[in-house]
DNA sequence: CATGAATGAGAGTTCATTCAT
DNA sequence: TATGAATGAACTCTCATTCAT
């Protein structure tokens, strides 16, 4: 992973032949892996030539780190559009998770992805995580500030809720079975966060 | 993944030069990753020839597979050796995550290689995780018909458990920086437990 | 052996690589036997680099396929041009063996490559044999029609017939000697036709 | 193939490994072809350790020759012991080609052992083939002598009967179809041999 | 004699990347 | 910019043969 930007194309034509191979590879990393899948599969799937694809990205490295960066985006997009300004600290974890889920049924090939980076770009896949809990932790200390939340949160929580999150998704939106109740999650998740799982005195 | 049965040696040496075998393999894909591992690396670091490989394992694939379900295993006995039987319910899940902690800093390797499943066998991962999830949720069960923890606890709250396990074992056992204090993390979780993470009124 | 069809070459040099492997197997096979010859062996006699062959074949059995089915072909069109179309059912077939015996001297490799096909690749083995045995049935029959061959010729007789061919073409095309009358096998295998080998009375 | 004599057990015991051997091998070459054929087959076949293997034999290749050798003689004696002294030349010829069917059909393997031996053992093959035209030719002199053959006829006589023989063996003895008439075969071989098919003055 | 583990040369095959057009 | 043929390093896997027990 040299970190060298990407090539960026000039002409419309150049912008629509990238962004097909972009979509291609989507679809060819969530479905083969990393490994598994080939440049010949992605330019295939786009309808390109196999040489074109060395027009657009310097390697299978760049192209996966490309799509890595986009879905992190997309995560964190998701999160942050689905949090409504009122409402409880409380309140916006639970919709930041049931926004999560949203995008993660819509994007399983989410979790192939980022789930791989741990071995092909650990940097972007660190990253990622480190980035996620980060803001994770800031909502906690807003939600400590306005009252909400109790003392002594720290970026353990933030993990702890993070780990939650990424494992109801894996579940509940990946692995989704027929009898779940997929919008029934963010209120279970809420609970544990609200008062923990023991009986109330 | 043929789900077939391992060869077996019979001799004494025949034993040994397959236990060699799997520990140079823990450390090859653990260094490596399953792709960019290669059985010449395996057979290299465990002091062998690489045909003699094959007179243990038909593949690759297979003794990944052996050394998932060799992981597996250990974080199960790691977990139920590490919860006291007596105790309150709440305590054994700290119990069971201190007991993880330690086993995955004593194995950073498991990250990778139990991750790395998702790829190689998912049969394997998925039934790494779902049985974990299915010992939480019967100790939830237990927990509760014994009166301390609350009516209603069902998979969702063995998953979310499982994921807040998991990722504090990433960032605090496989990713420990200096500053941390890995002791502490069982408290942090378990308090979450207790009482969640609002503002006690 | 899958059936499928090989791979064909779009512009005008990939024609010329795919006729310089064709060429280099020829010769690889016929010198060293299916088992023997190796890839590498194939591109290095046509001067390719070793990944091109599979820019044209699928594998070493799809090569010898393509072989043997140019060979199958080849012995049709030389019995078939051998043979004029005027002259009588049974110098039809001297002048079929006649030519065959010619084909069968300028390429001596055909008896490894078509034999071995036996083992390789058992349904071109098979229908190389079926369908001449089924062009010779057609010319006796059309030898009966026009009053020159006996009645009750079937089958059996074809194959007596292609037996003699193969086995004469075998001694003397193939394991030709110096003493040998290559030109007179023609008339010898005619006159056991037109009136058998006893004694006339 | 070194020629060496093969090793010769002294034991009882060691007789029958042996024997299970040659047995085993007949089976696995015949099912498999030589090459595909493992000595591991071989022995597992026979039930008995693969290193035991070489307490018998030098190589694959000795164990092979040993097996064409022995085919080699079985179709001799076939041939052989199915003539009766008494009758014609055309009927002795008959005879032969009758036990050979009979042969044949029992031994189906011979057809992949000997024609592999084209490959593997090429002076086996070669001699025996040449072995075999020679011992028709004698029978033709000694017909021709006693004044029911007629004069000229010559090696490439020989091999044209050979050759007959062979190919009826392969369509009728080891490609048997339910519809064929296996009984019939040796009279029509022996009708082209006594006045060919030309339609009779 | 019998056993089965150990050896390693050598094979076929894949595919990211380069290059000539 | 687009094309697709060409390259060759690197891999997994096989198995005849040897050897220690």
């Amino acid at each position: 992973m040299s970190g060298s930007a990407a090539i960026q194309p000039v002409t419309e034509r150049g912008k629509r032949t990238r962004r097909k191979l972009l979509d291609a590879a989507t679809r060819e990393f969530g479905d083969r892996g990393f490994h598994e899948a080939s440049i010949s599969g992605i330019t295939r799937r786009a309808g390109v030539a196999l040489g074109s694809f060395y027009t657009y990205f310097e390697s299978k490295e760049a192209i996966f780190q490309a799509l890595v960066r986009d879905f992190s985006e997309g995560v964190r997009l998701a999160a942050s559009s689905g949090i409504a300004h009122s409402g409880t600290a409380i309140e916006r974890e639970r919709d930041a998770l049931a926004a999560f889920l949203q995008f993660a049924s819509e994007h399983k090939e989410i979790y192939r992805i980022i789930d791989e980076a741990e071995f092909v770009d650990p940097a972007s896949y660190r990253s990622h995580y480190e980035n996620t809990a980060q803001r994770i932790l800031e909502r906690l200390q807003a939600g400590n500030e306005a009252g909400e939340l109790r003392d002594g949160l720290e970026e353990a929580h933030a993990w702890a809720i993070m780990g939650m999150n990424v494992f109801l998704g894996l579940r509940y939106a990946v692995w989704a079975k027929e009898s779940d109740r997929l919008s029934e999650i963010p209120d279970i998740a809420s609970t544990i966060l609200a008062q923990g799982i023991a009986k109330q005195p």
